[in-house]
DNA sequence: CCTATTTTCCACAGATCTATGGATAACAGA
DNA sequence: TCTGTTATCCATAGATCTGTGGAAAATAGG
């Protein structure tokens, strides 16, 4: 009976896991989970940023639901969706790392993009947390807004990739710029890096991004403590660091 | 053009991602990924473990050789799996925490067994060092021989869980035992530590399983140094550590 | 070369998953 | 109560996945 109760209790638990595993099979479902590890989102939110249908990025996310990895907040009308836990992340985080390390089409995506997105030049952690105590670098959250809102770096700028080019003229051109996005895996950061670079600005990509910022148990700071959308009156420089 | 190509990488990566999602979509391909975490198999072994039909064993593991999550080695007409690196166990290792951490059913599968095997109740890797240092216990990996031979903590003894009941003579009952097995979520530990409990010796089980051993970067010893499928002749007691 | 062993490949039927549009439900405000 | 907004539910058609048995490869040993 011994035998009998462990084999059912196994088939049970791979089983159980596998209502997990059901949630990363669809790209889409992994876009959505990599979103919602970053900040809370709309469901109407989360179908513009993957560009799905509103129909479909609801269903996704019931998948979602139904293995309990993400909770969900009502406001209003709206329903709000999050990441239901810190182990979540970390799961999230470790599938990329698996990307990352085994699969050579993801390696190829980066050195496509060219700008030193390859992990071995980018910065470190620690690296970062030295310069930047010194004051050597601006730290760049390239992130939209919502996301630096809900989590960044203490004394990172918020200067989300798409309003860049436009705000590039704030930047200190005495200064290096360390760029940082959601993770590893993606494109933001490499992308602002290739901006500034073609620039004439010395930049780079830190390795990871915010959640394993968290993870690592470093101080995460909330709110919009700087504007973000425009830039505030008569500033020439973007501030934090000045030569 | 840069939106474009930035599109179209991200929508790749997120499919790579999948790639590997798809390996662990199925309870049976996590459960031959999480045998293959502890020792290299050939395929019928698989098989038998798992209760597959050899062609659907094979067919699952080329799903996860297309995912690069194991390699093989051929060896005459056998052709031995092993998974593809040290980020493969972390990935699964972080797969079995969620599920720990997200899924009441599974902490229900541990309560139906009993015998402390929830994680509250279990002995924390710091305290099993400390105390095997001092020789207050006996260390107890109750995997099959295979798994034992291929890694195991340095000084525990190889007692199978399917020969424990015949073997439970040879254990020194004024020692508390701990065991272990493959990891936080295998079922081997908690029954024997049943077993174990229900003839009056004191057991625990210890946290996590090898994998995580190893990768909390502790020594692994390989090799079977003693005698696994039968005990040595006119040996009374396990060795190991003596009163 | 022939045979036995082990594994992979192939074709197919049954099951499951996905996207979609339309209907329904929950809620806020007039 | 009625209307507009946001999200979920439902039915369905097309695609994909699984398990299966039989055939084909690869290898070792006569």
């Amino acid at each position: 009976m011994e035998n009998r109760s462990q084999a059912d209790g196994r088939a049970d638990l791979y089983e159980q896991l596998a209502r997990i595993g059901k949630v990363v099979v669809h790209p889409k479902r992994i876009e959505l989970l990599d979103l919602l590890c970053q900040a809370e989102r709309s469901v109407e939110a989360l179908a513009v940023a993957t560009g799905l249908k509103l129909t479909t990025a609801s269903a996704h996310l019931q998948v979602m639901r139904q293995a309990r990895l993400v909770e969900t907040r009502r406001e209003g009308t709206r329903v709000y969706y999050r990441a239901a836990g810190e182990e979540v992340c970390r799961f999230v985080t470790a599938l990329g790392d698996l990307g990352w390390a085994r699969l050579a089409e993801v390696d190829q995506i980066f050195r496509a993009i060219g700008a030193g997105s390859e992990r071995a030049e980018r910065v470190t952690r620690a690296e970062l947390l030295e310069r930047a105590r010194s004051g050597e670098v601006v730290v760049l959250d390239v992130r939209p807004v919502e996301e630096y809102a809900a989590g960044h770096i203490p004394g990172a700028i918020s200067l989300p990739l798409e309003h860049l080019e436009a705000r590039l003229g704030e930047l200190d051109p005495g200064l290096e710029v360390v760029a940082y996005c959601r993770g590893p895996l993606c494109l933001l950061a490499p992308e602002a890096v290739a901006t500034l670079r073609a620039r004439g600005l010395q930049a780079r990509c830190l390795e990871d991004g915010l959640p394993e910022w968290r993870q690592a148990g470093l101080p995460v700071a909330a709110g919009t403590d700087i504007p973000a959308t425009a830039p505030a009156e008569g500033r020439e420089t973007i501030p934090g660091r000045r030569r």
